[in-house]
DNA sequence: GCTATAATTGCACGATTGTGCAAATATGCA
DNA sequence: TGCATATTTGCACAATCGTGCAATTATAGC
């Protein structure tokens, strides 16, 4: 696991690692549609400055995507994509080929 | 998703969420054995007190457990924790079933 | 054009965090 | 007992982060 890659997924992790950030993302699992950051904003009690840079947050590390239809940004969870870095760090996690004994056997 | 839960996954993810400590999962992800402190400061170039710190708060976090043998404390990755609190989160997210349209439908 | 609404940005602030160093604690070994 | 090694803790500090408010930008609709 090189620098670059580790930091990556450090990132990754610590853009879903904040409640307010999570209840967005949780609250996008909820919706089958797009939905507008003013209506996200009723998940978590903030600012909507706030939620505007949490999505920015979460748009920068892939996990959310959003369109722009007129004055409104729709925004929606990137579900396969985030599912499936979870599962690939899990699989690493648990994956017994790359183990070694404490002398490199 | 409750306030708890959702700041239990949000306290989890945030653990994982640190380079130095990330490194250090991946670190002992690669030990079949236990391992000492001392040992893990060479994966990241930090001062021993920063790893002492950093392994309180994934032992904190259930992430990594354990042993105090002598005056050595031997660490070791809960695999099967972690990459099954991993995969619950992933199937959340690409679960379908609490899917819902923007009325609620 | 003007006004209302959606979203972002600048600024400030307090809180948290990661870090190194030195001191303290704990334990093994001679 | 005394010394060496492993680990933790106290302290300080800089950097990052989450936040609210006010101002700004962008756009829809009149």
């Amino acid at each position: 696991m090189n620098v670059a890659e580790t930091q990556k997924t450090a990132d990754f992790l610590k853009a879903l690692g904040e409640f307010n950030r999570l209840s967005l993302v949780y609250e996008l699992c909820r919706c089958e549609s797009s939905q507008n950051a003013m209506c996200l904003c009723d998940c978590c009690s903030v600012d909507a400055s706030v939620v505007s840079r949490h999505l920015k947050v979460l748009a920068e590390r892939d996990i959310v995507t959003f369109d722009k239809v007129g004055r409104e940004k729709t925004y929606r969870l990137n579900r396969n994509e985030v599912a499936t870095q979870l599962r690939e760090l899990a699989d690493l996690i648990e994956n017994k080929d790359c183990k070694r004994g404490h002398h490199g056997i």
